[in-house]
DNA sequence: GGAACGTTTCACCGCGCAACGAAGCGAGCT
DNA sequence: AGCTCGCTTCGTTGCGCGGTGAAACGTTCC
């Protein structure tokens, strides 16, 4: 852990680096090797990277198995993260701040396997209204009401007591409340895809599609 | 002007740079060479660390004659230079965040040449009410009152329609306002200290004696 | 004009770090 | 058990950058 600004400086200075807090800037968890594949780099060089950032402070990381899920390690650095940024790049543009980009970003996007934004946080509310998750702390296990209904939809989802590769929460950095993350929520996503009730635009953007508007609804959301 | 934020902190990756930000941290303004000796460097590496601040938006700079003044150019560089100190050493002494120095250094601090902290600006907002300066925008003019109150006491000034050399208006860090900074106020501080009104304690901390109580409240300020 | 001074530019040296290939570790699957 | 897979560690290479000395530029003072 660095002394003054400088050592936190040079760990955010790289620009591999700043790739990978940058698809962790929304607060999802990221497996090493996927965090490798978005810089560009090989495998081992991530690790490397990881390893300062880690010892640093800046990620903290959680081990499941052989994956190994790396996250900002505190809000406070996602602030400093915003300052840089806002301080690179001042005069340029001065109009339209508002990114049009963004406000898709912060309705609706894909967080590694699952759903994320304000539509993830009310999916995550819905199922809990519906007691097809049981949310108890920072614990979340899937109900038997919650694996029918996974069911229907034809992805299996196990009702475990409380395993966290099965589903987990994860803050949502636009909403600063949680959504669901893991195995379940990820197939979720993947029926959304292929039937067409969401589509995937530009980068980790999700656009609800009418008759996902209409799937939507069925829980209860307007989406 | 990098594009990242890593760029922008590559810049701040650097612990020569960070001695001579900090020593800007407050707001001042400091030549390149005084900026060297402050790092511990010979100023030709000073010279180029600074350009590089200044083609990176970090400072900004004020050439007057052979002296360059440099100065952080922005406050929104402070918040991100807080921002990356807070993240340094989070865990580290959490009892005890407040520094006693720091509430010194607010109270009353010499500024290179001249004062600031609260006390600074209060003596500005004096000079001013008592018509001794005359502010217009951001220029300051010194008044044919204000050369003969300097000539009370012993050093001379010259009463010039604007010249920025003499006196000229400096942001003070702690209090979101202005104080005065130039040859003047120069030449007041260099007066309080000689004839013992004020003493210097450690770096840039300045302590009002019992005759420098009686001098301020001569001009309406209690300090 | 000349000298002193603050600052910048140039050329060079040396260290540090990011990248990869190869190999090793550990967990999960059959 | 053997295999796959994700990740880490080790060793190497090569580029980038901070440091200094030497020299040039511009300003100020005599």
């Amino acid at each position: 852990m660095p002394r003054g600004f400088s050592g936190i400086a040079a760990l955010l200075a790289d620009p591999t680096r700043e790739a990978m807090l940058a698809a962790l800037a929304d607060g999802s968890a990221l497996p090493a090797g996927r965090l490798a594949q978005l810089a560009g780099i090989t495998p081992q060089s991530a690790s490397g990277h990881l390893r300062k950032l880690l010892d640093g402070g800046v990620v903290s990381v959680w081990t499941q198995g052989r994956f190994r899920y790396f996250r900002l390690a505190d809000e406070r650095v996602a602030v400093a993260l915003e300052a840089l940024a806002g301080l690179a790049r001042p005069r340029v543009t001065p109009a339209v701040v508002q990114d049009p980009r963004s406000a898709k970003l912060a309705a609706a996007r894909c967080c590694y396997n699952h759903m994320a934004g304000s539509l993830g946080v009310a999916l995550a509310c819905a199922l809990a209204k519906r007691a097809y998750i049981k949310i108890d702390g920072d614990a979340v296990a899937l109900t038997r009401a919650g694996s029918r209904w996974a069911e229907e939809f034809g992805f299996a989802a196990r009702a475990t007591s409380v395993d966290r590769r099965e589903v987990r929460l994860c803050l949502d950095w636009t909403e600063r409340r949680f959504h669901l993350a893991g195995r379940f929520p990820g197939g979720v996503l993947q029926f959304l895809l292929e039937t067409g009730h969401l589509v995937r635009q530009e980068t980790r953007v999700l656009c609800v599609t009418p008759s996902g508007k209409l799937w939507f609804r069925g829980l209860g959301i307007e989406a």
